[in-house]
DNA sequence: GCACCTTTGAAGAAC
DNA sequence: GTTCTTCAAAGGTGC
């Protein structure tokens, strides 16, 4: 179970951001060149969470007076640097850098997004603008700030149905903007009233006066709602500039005032927001009683609670329960039918499906689609993620980074929206339904029919020891799996070493017998699949050796139709600069490699983003 | 209409 | 403690 305030306990990103870089290495010789790089890397990236967790941490609230000061000033340092760097590269330096390190912004949705009213969903509602927040630049921890806080928690009933305001940088004249929801849950948020996370957020004296809105705050105000909004900022990415040292601390809630696209919007719960934010909380008897209705009675918080904002939740898919109870009154009299009606209730009730909270990738995900889609005219998600699943390895570490913040307070708001919520429940839920077991029972059959030729030398024979994993290939023999680890899990390198490192991610790692053998099973056939069919190809292509080439449409539409073909999805690695770097593509675009060699992800390793862009090679004959 | 594909990361389950 | 599985988004595809 995750914890809030774990002191830098939420290494979550960390680990497995080193775990994905280190296992990027193309050969052992290179990730021995590279191990110091990737080193530094995995440090500073670990540190860019940690910092964050640590800032986070330092600055909520009272505790922020009882912990001790961070870790370490060369913690924190270290990167510092680099995160101003993406700031100042983020906001053109439009912003002062505050003292501490941070992106001066926290992220809002996208209010140009059609979240209102009158507006249409975007493709990608759950957007952010950059914005400043109200209350940045005063000294966390110092009396100023929390007086500052003080003063935004204590509530004002004049304030409580007012608009919130905030400003949106990337205009030049960074006027602030009111915001009201209106979509469905009456939104009570005023430029003091904290949010729940809010104590978190440093403040600016400058550029937020409590009581005195800035005179262009009423400006472009929606004729048919009323509700001023901001003009869309084209040039800014939807969800940046952060920084550890700001996003480590702001909460980004108000990104999921956006509803999905088609996806309902409900009302938070606010068991999280209960204990350090008392003040900050109005009760709603009306949206308690919502609550009450849309959740089950664990998600639920007390009444006391509640979240003043009313913030929905893209992350809560929920039938209307509400009016439910409606049509079962009416039907009361009819006792089988009313029998039904509360079938079908507790029915949706447990229908109710709060989502997990993204992940870094999955922001990433969300934000680089549209461009992705528009650069490649692709539709397809498959083939569209595999292309964002090589340009996320090919983040900077600080770009990165700011995923991994933004991914830790998606976390850490789940966690106090919902904070009787656990992936459990949604494991448990679908369950109930048939997707994920199929997909287990497929495995297992896979496994089952596939479970003799695990073995390499079993799989290929002698005359294909090209194909064979690493490890095998080194020692003639399948060593892990007469270790009794089952197959072979690493795919033959480039240039005939061994591709021995840790398997970034379970999914690759070396199966354990048992019904485990499943999905390696599958992910290691769709693998060697690449090694074997480039064995008939070219297998040195100079193009492919000839650095980055950005890619064309064609090809990068050959990938996506390559990628409809069951196990001939694309891999387009050489297409995207080279950067390829995924250890765990398990489709093989056997179709893309023929026409257009391209690099076989399973042997893309050790492309630190500061490295060249090397296409990777598939298996070739110098193994031999 | 539903499952799948495809990616990475987080979290829980299962050893 | 390690490994494996599931789910999160997205939209086309196939059954």
């Amino acid at each position: 179970m995750p914890q809030l305030n774990g002191g830098g306990g939420d290494d979550l990103g960390a680990n497995d951001e080193m775990i994905s870089f280190k296992d990027e290495g193309e050969q052992e010789e290179k990730i021995s060149e590279n191990s110091s790089a990737e080193r530094d890397l995995a440090d500073v990236k670990s540190s860019l969470v940690n910092e964050s967790e640590t800032n986070q941490n330092s600055s909520s609230d009272s505790e922020a007076e009882r912990r001790p000061p961070p870790r370490s000033e060369t913690f924190r340092d270290k990167t510092r640097e680099s995160l101003e760097e993406a700031a100042k590269r983020q906001d053109g330096g439009l912003f002062k850098s505050p003292p501490y390190p941070g992106y001066p912004f926290i992220m809002i949705p996208d209010l140009t997004s059609p979240y209102l009213p009158n507006g249409s969903l975007s493709p990608t509602a759950r957007t952010y603008l950059q914005m400043k927040w109200p209350l940045l630049d005063v000294q966390p921890g110092g009396l100023q700030s929390r007086q500052a806080l003080k003063d935004a928690r204590s509530p004002s009933p004049a304030h409580i149905v007012g608009p919130f305001c905030w400003e949106f940088p990337g205009q030049s004249d960074l006027s602030l903007h009111q915001f009201h929801l209106s979509n469905k849950v009456p939104v009570v948020q005023h430029p003091h009233h904290v949010h729940p996370l809010t104590p978190l957020i440093t403040y600016s004296n400058e550029h937020f006066t409590p009581g005195n809105p800035p005179p262009h705050l009423q400006t472009d105000v929606d004729p048919k709602t009323g509700i001023p909004r901001p003009p869309h900022p084209p040039d800014i990415s939807p969800y940046y500039p952060l920084s550890p040292g700001t996003v480590g601390q702001i909460p980004h809630p108000l990104g999921w005032l956006v509803p999905q696209q088609g996806q309902p919007v409900y009302p938070i719960t606010t068991g999280g927001f209960r204990h350090p934010y008392p003040t900050a909380l109005t009760v709603n008897a009306s949206m308690s009683s919502l609550l009450s209705s849309r959740f089950p009675p664990h998600m639920v918080p007390p009444h006391h609670s509640l979240h003043t904002t009313g913030i929905p939740h893209p992350a809560i898919v929920t039938p209307n329960v509400k009016q439910e109870s409606t049509h079962s009154d009416i039907s009361s009299l009819n006792s089988s039918k009313q029998t039904d009606a509360k079938k079908e209730e507790e029915k949706k009730k447990q229908q109710v499906h709060i989502k997990k909270p993204l992940n870094a990738f999955m922001l990433y995900m969300k934000e680089m689609r549209a461009k992705v889609v528009a650069e490649c005219t692709l539709k397809e998600s498959a083939a569209i993620n595999q292309i964002l699943g090589r340009r996320w390895h090919a983040l900077s570490r600080e770009e990165q980074a700011k995923y991994y913040e933004l991914a830790r307070k998606e976390r850490q708001l789940h966690m106090q929206l919902y904070p009787g919520w656990s992936a459990r429940d949604n494991y448990a839920a679908n369950q109930q339904g048939k997707r994920k077991k199929r997909k287990r029972e497929k495995q297992q059959a896979e496994s089952n029919d596939l479970s003799a030729p695990k073995k390499c030398r079993a799989r290929f024979g002698l005359d294909q020891q090209n194909n064979w994993c690493g490890p095998c290939r080194r020692k003639k023999k399948c060593i892990r799996y007469i270790q009794g680890e089952g197959s072979c899990a690493s795919p033959p390198s480039t240039d005939g070493s061994l591709l021995d490192s840790p398997p970034p991610s379970p999914s690759s790692v070396v199966p354990s017998p048992s019904s485990k053998e499943s999905k390696p099973q599958t992910e290691q056939m769709q693998p060697l699949s690449l090694t074997m069919k480039p064995a008939h190809q070219p297998l040195h292509h100079p193009h492919l050796l000839a650095g980055p080439q950005p890619p064309s449409l064609v090809q990068l539409e050959n990938s996506a139709s390559a990628s409809k073909t069951p196990g001939a999805s694309s891999h387009n690695g050489a297409l995207e600069h080279g950067d390829v770097s995924s250890s765990r593509q398990p489709g093989s675009s056997v179709a893309s490699s023929m026409a257009r060699p391209s690099a076989s992800l399973c042997h893309s390793h050790s492309l630190l983003p500061s490295t060249a862009p090397q296409p990777l090679s598939l298996v070739t004959k110098s193994i031999e």
